[in-house]
DNA sequence: GCATAATTTTACGTATACACTAATAAATGC
DNA sequence: GCATTTATTAGTGTATACGTAAAATTATGC
């Protein structure tokens, strides 16, 4: 097997086999590739990616301290589920981390005009719900949570969300199509656009707070019905 | 060189080499013994660990996951600093997160008797500071913390709170001694049990909220008028 | 002397080798 | 047949080998 594989045409990314690793398995535990529950031998995953164990075990060590994966030292790694009470555990994280990002934004917020990304967002999240198509609703909203981090100006806030989400990623994917239509996201968006301008930072916490606390509840309720106690 | 090394008489742990480069590392980190700042080859810590590049290429990953170094490609992996604004950052994570918590054991807290060990820390802060023993407080109080997130019962919640406490322990080490006595702390706490024994969830988090404000402010201007422009 | 080019060195990324031990299968005693 | 022991297998943890490219060094042209 040859050891320097950059070969094809124009790759955009001359990445590292151990990120190409971590990325590859992201995908696949998202898109339930490798679905929640089974377990991997290094040797197995090392073949599926086409690269030796080393890269695999640097980024499954990755994953399982991203809280993704569970290395079992001779079972092979084991895809985390999720219950209903672990997606609570990590709404609830999210809720307080992201309330702090929308005060630390309001804080920060010394041009209306900064605020723009977040308004492009919610624009294309009417649209996309107008249009009924939840996959570009989903693609925006994620967006517009994501523009939110950029804007509280804290790399550490912004990757340690981005961690959480990444766990919850897979239960999203699977309620966006059995969830009612997600009508008032844009009006809950909307009124923290305004308690950012306004740089009410407590208000923009609670807003925030509520809106999260609401997409909990909704998770929560989906999967309980759904009968999904694993996903 | 050898392969198996547990041939020391009874060591309590045969723990892997990696976890061993973990932990060893992090005491280095925070004794400084590694300064902030520093570089250092894969190679030179495998030698002062006495392990191939292996385990030290996984330990470090780790700890670079967990924000404690930086590998850079050729240059060796750097020990970060933390700047006030850094800790501005890592302290107020930290209080959303520990008011999480607090929040948490109020909600489950089904009888006054779990909160015995955070009484008993308690004592024990109150003794250390009578004797003046700043070394004991500092333990009595991170065990208060520590016992206050096994009663929120979960483990995402404390593994993450544990992380960003391992970035600032340099820090707090370094403030101990030039710090006032921590006189209200001990207050704070006594309140906080009382609230909890209450199960009063609001009061616990506002209560352990302004604690923990408290206590950043303290740090952080502690550390810009000691001139620690970077620890 | 300085800028550029050629050369050497070095650190890393990745593959591979290998010993150890947990897990499994086979064998033995009852 | 079932429990216990012994043998076998397989997966992992760790060491090591090695190619590649970045960095450092030396050589060359002006």
């Amino acid at each position: 097997m040859q050891q320097t594989v950059q070969t094809g045409a124009q790759e955009p990314k001359p990445q590292s086999q151990t990120q190409r690793a971590v990325s590859e398995l992201k995908r696949m535990i998202v898109s339930s590739e490798l679905p929640a529950g089974s377990s991997h031998l290094e040797t197995e995953l090392a073949e599926m990616l086409g690269m030796s164990r080393t890269p695999v075990r640097e980024a499954t060590l990755m994953l399982e301290a991203q809280g993704l994966v569970e290395v079992r030292p001779r079972r092979g790694v084991r895809i985390l589920s999720i219950s209903p009470d672990d997606m609570e555990e990590i709404y609830q994280i999210l809720t307080e981390l992201e309330c702090l990002a929308a005060e630390r934004v309001a804080e920060r917020c010394d041009n209306p005009k900064m605020l723009e990304p977040l308004r492009e967002a919610s624009r294309r999240m009417e649209s996309a719900l107008e249009a009924d198509n939840r996959e570009a609703w989903a693609k925006a909203d994620e967006d517009f949570h994501g523009r939110l981090l950029d804007l509280s100006g804290s790399e550490r806030l912004k990757s340690v969300i981005a961690n959480f989400n990444d766990q919850v990623r897979r239960a999203r994917a699977l309620t966006l199509y059995i969830r009612p239509a997600p009508q008032k996201s844009n009006a809950d968006h909307l009124a923290l656009i305004d308690a950012l301008e306004k740089r009410d930072a407590p208000l923009a916490r609670r807003i925030h707070r509520d809106h999260r606390i609401a997409a909990k509840s909704l998770m929560i309720s989906l999967l309980r019905k759904h009968g999904f106690h694993q996903v």
